[in-house]
DNA sequence: CAGTGGTCTAGACCACTAG
DNA sequence: TAGTGGTCTAGACCACTGA
């Protein structure tokens, strides 16, 4: 009756009414416990204490959280209370509703929300994956824009990765499932692979900080969506990212890399990964043969 | 206390409940108006009636919807399931609430969902909009590929509009404001506009049978986003688009009239869009200079 | 002031899952 | 069978808007 979880704020007279991201601009200042005043719909706050304890690793990815009426009662609200953050942050994918299971904390390790963010489709036949190559690992130091870019100082700790993604290359009409496949079906984590047209060619830059242990082994051992190993090995979550996308000329450079003549066009998907907290955490310039491919986008 | 309206089901067992696309998937069938089971939660029906009742334009867009307690009583239902319908309207952007004043029919000539579908934004500067310049404008028959993307026959009547987008071009720098601007601060629609860069060059095609009068003349006189002008003028409300996204060389027709190079990279943009039931109505096929200019992504 | 949407509660029954 | 999330209800009070 009396536990120690009695944070919230029954704030039934707002002062002013953040507008809509209140809970979120106050999660942004990450550790000040109680600095920020965030006064905002109950559900909001809960929303918030929920976050918090996601951020804080409580709960771990692929976990489930504990039930509406266990957190209602911890929160002294009511379940439609809890309900409301609940579907807040389901629709944000931060957790996932299972029906007769429970709530469970959302991973990039799934077998569906796999390759959540790789918008690059094939024009022809079902998507298969593309296979791994790690061309280069290495810590070194920001440079100025990339320190700009992941919100820290030119010259601080980060490593830099460079890998190439290619398409499984079956035949030369690229219809419909052809080679046996001697693995079975799901797609080829890094591995030989021997062949595969090259398609992408990425450049990522991760904070020193976050990734201590980071080395190419761990990262070709790691059979899985990088950003999996991200949050299993690290306990760093990929929530949400944004990309600025432009049409390039392939340089001298890359262009022998991705197998194209020097001038030929690519996509260039500059994408900025964010964290709780709205902390940006990954930098990834990638360059698209979009020959076989197309980037897929919807609009709502 | 015997109205007309009770059509809802209260279907407290449900035979095998659909996905969760059951009532989207009902309305599919567009006219038939009891030919589809469509059993699911009462919200999802109240929501597909919502739904029915906006594409026969009973409510248009811009205008208010009855109040929730009023839809509450036409459907013999609680408000929370009006309200739960509606909540899923409006994240679809079919419908927006506004505290206090009523629930409206969304529509694309407002001031801040202004160029929803549009994600090119400048490197420099804000973005003031741009300069439109068309074309060309005829009716046609469709090709075979743009008849397979619009759902109809080869040979079906369409439109064909071809158009310019000019960035505003304000000095060298590109930085920050300059230029008085004698009218204020809303984009350029048409207008003489003189000078500017030309960065989007797009192709559109329109089924013929439902835009009936669209004119050169039309295009040019309406000021506004051209989705405002399609489902003021002619009803149509684009609710959703998908786009294919890709890096081209400029050819040779392409290249003079966005002041490029031929082989020079552009983004190729196909952009699929559809009204009420997922029935395609716009193909549009953009070539975009971005040397000065990205397309905006945000993943979650 | 009356009417609207926004929040919160409490309780009922349901369908799904797993032991 | 017990526990979970999913649906539905009824009613309370709130904040916002406009006459």
């Amino acid at each position: 009756m009396d536990e120690p979880a009695g944070f919230v704020l029954q704030c039934r007279t707002m002062p002013a009414a953040l507008p809509s991201t209140a809970a979120a601009a106050a999660l942004a200042a990450t550790d000040a416990a109680d600095a920020a005043p965030a006064f905002s719909p109950l559900y909001q706050q809960i929303k918030g204490l929920i976050t918090r304890e996601l951020q804080a690793g409580v709960w771990k990815p692929g976990e489930s959280i504990p039930s509406e009426l266990d957190l209602a009662a911890r929160f002294k609200v009511s379940q439609g209370t809890v309900r409301k953050a609940i579907d807040e942050l389901a629709a944000d994918n931060l957790l996932v509703r299972r029906q007769g299971k429970g709530t469970f904390v959302a991973t990039h390790a799934e077998q569906q929300i796999q390759y959540r963010f790789l918008r690059l489709m094939p024009d022809a036949g079902s998507d298969r994956g593309m296979a791994r190559r790690l061309l280069d690992c290495r810590r070194t130091r920001a440079p100025a824009d990339v320190a700009r870019m992941l919100d820290c100082k030119s010259g601080d700790a980060v490593v830099q990765l460079r890998r190439l993604l290619l398409a499984p290359s079956d035949g030369p009409q690229g219809g419909a499932v052809r080679r046996p496949s001697p693995e079975g079906s799901p797609p080829p984590w890094g591995g030989p692979a021997a062949d595969g047209k090259p398609v992408v060619l990425d450049e990522i830059w991760l904070p020193g900080a976050l990734f201590k242990g980071l080395t190419a082994e761990r990262l070709a051992d790691y059979k899985g969506p990088m950003y999996g190993m991200f949050e299993a090995e690290f306990g760093v979550r990929m929530i949400r990212a944004e990309e600025k996308i432009r049409a390039l000329a392939a340089d001298a450079a890359s262009a022998p890399l991705l197998a194209v003549a020097p001038g030929f066009p690519l996509l260039s998907v500059e994408r900025l990964s964010f964290t709780y907290g709205d902390k940006p955490v990954e930098l990834r310039r990638g360059l698209y043969n979009t020959e076989q491919h197309f980037y897929r986008n919807e609009l709502n």
